[in-house]
DNA sequence: ACACTTCTATAAGCATGTGATGTAAAACGG
DNA sequence: CCGTTTTACATCACATGCTTATAGAAGTGT
């Protein structure tokens, strides 16, 4: 509120302030990390297994970012902590289908419900308005985090990447397959 | 608990809504992490070194959230690659004092712009009323990131207005000292 | 001078990620 | 049907970035 940001039509979001705030809500978060021993990968893994069911190795790669080493190996300690486990696919031999285990959904639960309750602590502190903007927020964090983002030379050429070089994105296509492609 | 539902009619945040697309959120920003090769400590770290002048190593410890060993070993990190130094204290020889170098600067510099640029891409797509409500949300977490600066024991009694009693700050306090971990 | 505290460094270990490779099963081509 | 290629996963060697435990040097108090 103390804030009236003007009108529609007007200003903007200043990207230098706005990157200030986002440097602060990186070291928010990070010190908001696996209150349950769970590294940001884990839990997001296990949530997928919650929310999708059961996934092979390379897809739950993908999603997640990591390469197909590092997914297996996070899948092999998962299953050491019991909250996941392999299931062989009888219709193709190679595929190893990863379920979530009750255990790791008791977990992600759990989970979901102390994020929960400490966000509820948090906005607390905050004004109905503030709350909206929060609702309206979050809704555009959905649009743009959603969908992976067409890249770039899939359509209009208007798209100008300024930060073309090494993207950010980089990581965004690890490619699952590091040994046999690329080289 | 905590059962906050927020009083005069306004518009509400569904704390289960608000978490899942708090990982959506925790998935993207895993992504684009570290373009340019330094981590997320690492890079807070410099950003606080290029904000606030020269810093002792505990200081900087307490700052990010990690035990004194661990910044000892990243200040050496960022050493090796130029980006900071270590400057003694001629008035007291215990203490090392971190200075960003210029080299430093410039890449604390040069990553503001991509993100700047960055998140000026992002909000292309976004309406100037969803503009609205996130430089509101972006108040709102400055207020809730900011302060909390003072944890537990340092000093003065009776200091604690933070979230004394129900710690959702769980994690939060690694404390400089190794001794005193939950475990 | 001596014990105590403070500040940094070093050592050893764990967790998590990467790239290079190995290997079995499936898909394809003749 | 057999050989080659592709696909899906595992394994190994290594790098990073933390942690705890501990050492050691420099101030402080008596």
């Amino acid at each position: 509120m103390t804030e009236r940001t003007p009108g529609p039509g007007g200003a903007d979001v200043d990207p230098l302030r706005t990157v200030g705030s986002f440097d602060r809500l990186l070291r928010l978060l990070r010190r908001l990390t696996t209150p349950d021993g769970l590294s940001l990968t884990a839990a997001s893994t296990l949530y997928l297994l919650d929310e999708a069911g059961a996934q092979r190795i390379s897809d739950l790669a993908v999603a997640e970012g990591v390469t197909q080493p590092g997914m297996t190996q996070l899948i092999s300690r998962l299953e050491r902590d019991g909250l996941a486990h392999r299931r062989g696919d009888p219709t193709d031999r190679r595929v190893v289908a990863v379920e979530i285990t009750d255990a790791g959904r008791e977990l992600v639960a759990h989970r979901r419900r102390a994020r929960a309750d400490r966000l509820a602590d948090l906005l607390a502190d905050v004004t109905a308005e503030e709350r909206a903007a929060i609702v309206t927020t979050l809704g555009v964090l959905d649009r743009l985090a959603g969908p992976p983002r067409a890249p770039v030379d899939s359509g209009s050429p208007g798209n100008h990447h300024t930060s073309a070089g090494h993207g950010p994105t980089a990581g965004g296509n690890p490619s699952v397959t590091p040994g046999s492609g690329t080289r």
